[in-house]
DNA sequence: ATTGTTTCCGTATGGCCTACGGAAATGGGG
DNA sequence: CCCCATTTCCGTAGGCCATACGGAAACAAT
């Protein structure tokens, strides 16, 4: 399926909901059985187990021994809970600002990588229409903050601040996919790629690849540690790399 | 819906269709209506004009006017049909090995841009199980080639790979992100942020968010030029900083 | 007991993938 | 010309999904 796509609602309705505008409690009429709290709890509880694949509306009524059509009552939508969850989720970050901006950074980076290991599906949601919730915002802050500090230009703060979360929420995704994949279909990595060993031997060409063919016989595909430990190793030079980058582009 | 996951079937069958072996033509039998030529570039156009999503086999099989199940006899099914669409498209990057290895990169960048920008469903498909098919094979064989003239060691290599190639994905993913989503509901990026004014009116809190205050204040917001371009200028931006960083790293 | 308000939820529509098995087409041998 | 092995075509059916609609049920105030 398609990536999960968000918020295509009334604006109105869905900021008040992330931000839990208080609403006067009703007087009169029927008392409700969920809230929209437990409605996005159990929403990520199922995502967690399942995958967002099987976070269907029926799904998470029957968590909370409702009727699917009863959770329309709270939400508009599957896209606007989707919504909810991801702000929800971004909100487990905490966020303490301490060190150098770089520092301040790679904290970010572990956190936020944090998040997408506790809740993998979070790799299927878009987040080029966020949620402008206090998840996403106070992220945000966070890393402009940082920037700020560090010395470059205003304008170039905000290009970079694109360069940087781009970087790590697409590592965090990557990273992540591995395992989900591995839950979803249960086959780890490892377990896929050695499947694929006859690609190897039936169907790789040293005479076209010589760059492969020479990086491997120069040991460069001989590590110890699993896929995960692999690609996780790869993120941090790459994130290090950036910042080294940036930084050095100030001078 | 989560994203597309591919090749879970038996992987000596899909790698024979990505590879395309020939198989002596049967002498006997009826004629088939189709081939798996025709199928994915069915499936293809499909995806282009209305994304991953409406790419059923149902509407794949309407577009060749032929039966729904006819598709079954000439692909596994619908994961694997997807792998080879991706491939397909991958092998549209025509790399041509010229000038410095920094400029290889940009160049593979670049391309591999192109395809996300013509097939923008690509951001759908997961790259962490790969189809091991030719376009995706050349593609890594001129990334790998190029940072081994760069002089770094081998494991190096391997390392700066996953990061480079991550981040050239990553990033033309979310810059086609946008687009998709523009043709998919039928609303353009900047339409929707300007539908979120009521944010920066109701909810935005001055107090709570002074490093983007403070941005904002400093005429750093006043872009410009649309979402997409910011985004691209962005995307290159950080490419240019991870490469200086590769580069600053071997000195 | 009635009324207004709110929430709950059964039903129905139209979509998806694909297992199964029979129908239809094809070319060769009698 | 007929038969038959072989191959492809494809209708049916089962079990999922989101959500529009409208009536039933619960509750407070009158």
């Amino acid at each position: 399926m398609a990536a999960e796509r968000s918020g295509g609602g009334d604006p109105a309705r869905t900021l008040a909901l992330l931000w839990r505008t208080p609403q006067e409690p009703k007087p009169v009429g029927r008392k409700p059985k969920v809230s929209v709290d437990q409605i996005v709890t159990a929403a990520i509880a199922v995502a967690d187990r399942e995958g967002l694949g099987a976070m269907s509306m029926a799904r998470v009524a029957q968590e909370l021994t409702v009727g699917t059509m009863s959770l329309y009552t709270h939400v508009p939508g599957k896209a606007e809970l989707i919504d909810l969850m991801a702000d929800a989720v971004l909100q487990e970050r905490d966020l303490t600002p301490e060190g150098t901006w770089r520092e301040r950074i790679k904290h970010y980076a572990d956190r936020t990588r944090a998040v997408y290991q506790a809740h993998p599906w979070m790799r299927d949601v878009s987040m080029v229409r966020p949620p402008l919730g206090p998840g996403l915002m106070d992220g945000q802050e966070f890393v402009l903050a940082a920037l700020a500090d560090s010395g470059l230009e205003p304008r170039q703060v905000t290009v970079a601040h694109v360069a940087v979360e781009g970087f790590v929420h697409g590592a965090a995704a990557s990273e992540v996919d591995d395992q989900q994949l591995a839950a979803a279909t249960g086959e780890s990595g490892d377990s896929w790629w050695g499947a694929r060993q006859v690609f190897w031997d039936d169907y790789f060409d040293v005479e076209r690849y010589p760059a492969m063919t020479a990086l491997w016989n120069a040991g460069a595909y001989d590590t110890e540690g699993t896929l995960a430990e692999n690609m996780h190793r790869s993120w941090n030079y790459g994130l290090d790399r950036l910042l080294d980058g940036i930084e050095g582009g100030m001078r």
